[in-house]
DNA sequence: TAATACTATTCCCCCACACGGAACATTTGC
DNA sequence: GCAAATGTTCCGTGTGGGGGAATAGTATTA
């Protein structure tokens, strides 16, 4: 979270141009020149060297990320316990229910979505594999935020603030402990259309036995289906379980 | 593939010390000092600089990849085309084989599986989503240099040479173009335990209205499975047909 | 508890090298 | 065939990357 004394600059323009790319999904040489505010032969330079290194690809004069990316995120992914023993049980939140059910864990203070897994009758929503979330927006981040320290929630929200979603956001630093405060104590979290209209969410921590919190497992559907006490009672229990049994298969594993 | 004229040096440092973090699994930054001949107060800034962007990320004394490789590399798969096409039915052919089926894509001369499926009695092989492979080495692979241009398979193979993996490995540049000869004719490849001992593959290339080799499609097995008519016909129709649809939605799309 | 041996972190100075600029190829469009 | 793009290469310069050492912090020992 805090920055660094000494940053290597040439590495910093080689994550810009590589933002950029991802950005705009690829682009020419010139283009991302003038986009960045270097010399075309500077971004030259760099884009050379990371395609040598299979960061980047061209296709005639297009430059593109490359697939090494890939290979880099899979690996991490596959690496992390709690990834391998919650897809199982994320299949069968979203076959149960029918509903999308998905996986997030929290790395630098944001969520980012792991593994999704569609009903049936599920939403599309814009929470790809990959995909990155304020954690004060979702029941998942929220179910993740009641489970860290309070001093690291702090720092969080120091670092990222609150921004607004919908008119349900909670956007008060009290608001939010005070409701971190209940999931803890409950056990799962609630998200009413705080971060999209229309859609709701109900979401548990994963947490081993040391008390690490390793992520969180959720089902998010239309709120024209989340309601009554099939939401306030049995979801809750079907999510607590299947993040009870992954909680139980990442100590174990 | 060729080299760059000009190449970033601190890029490539921190290309280094990203490639050591993926092959240790993380390390302590004076372990990582002295595995890449570098002072710690060097890699100390690389790595701050790499963790204020996500792309390291520190517990403690202990660092590793960030997850911001597995946002960029979803990114990057969900860009391709081929791959929205083809998961549906590589996901439909270890439905109907029972095997596990595979897609397969070329970058940097290099083989990268985006995606595979198990069917009932699927094998466990080293190829997950992510890992790399020699295109020589198997029957994806051949699919798709049977259809690249000479000059860049020659290029490739300058590149790469043709390494051993079996006894059953092509490993004479004559040998495989011929082979890519007979494969380009009949439109499908197979593997003959050429890569790994024990197994058998069938695949065939995604190649749209353009000429754009995309992708190939296959399914593996143990021997004692792939063999007879059903490895020599029925596979390689299934097959096929899976590629040509595939092939017809990656063009339409 | 104190001393020791590790860590990570910071600082500073010097020389390498990253960068901008300009000249050079190469392709595209009029 | 000229003009206006592009990407590529080169070179000189001044800046910032890297080595080394000093510092701070943390574990491990007696």
């Amino acid at each position: 979270m805090e920055t660094a004394k000494n940053p290597v600059r040439s590495v910093e323009t080689t994550i810009e141009i590589l933002d950029a790319l991802k950005r705009l999904d690829g682009a020419d040489l010139s283009v991302l020149a003038d986009h960045l505010d270097l010399t075309k032969g500077t971004v030259h330079n760099h884009l050379c060297t990371l395609i040598e290194h299979g960061f980047v690809v061209r296709n005639d004069d297009h430059f593109d990320l490359g697939i090494r990316f890939f290979e880099f995120g899979e690996h991490i992914v596959n690496k992390k316990k709690v990834y391998k023993t919650a897809v199982p049980e994320v299949d069968n939140l979203s076959d149960e229910t029918g509903e999308l059910a998905s996986l997030l864990i929290e790395e630098h203070g944001q969520g980012i979505y792991l593994h999704r897994a569609e009903g049936k009758q599920a939403l599309t929503l814009d929470t790809r594999r990959g995909a990155r979330v304020h954690l004060h927006q979702t029941a998942l981040g929220k179910a993740i935020l009641a489970n860290l320290p309070k001093e690291r929630v702090d720092e969080i929200i120091d670092y990222y603030q609150l921004p607004k979603a919908t008119e349900n956001t909670l956007t008060s630093r009290d608001q939010l402990f005070s409701e971190l405060e209940d999931i803890r104590e409950q056990g799962y979290a609630f998200d009413r259309e705080e971060r999209s209209k229309g859609i709701r969410c109900i979401a548990a921590p994963v947490i081993t036995n040391d008390g690490t919190v390793h992520g969180a497992v959720s089902v998010a559907g239309p709120t024209s289906r989340m309601k009554g006490d099939y939401y306030e009672k049995t979801l809750p229990e079907l999510v607590v379980n299947a993040a009870n049994v992954i909680s139980i298969n990442t100590t174990y594993s």
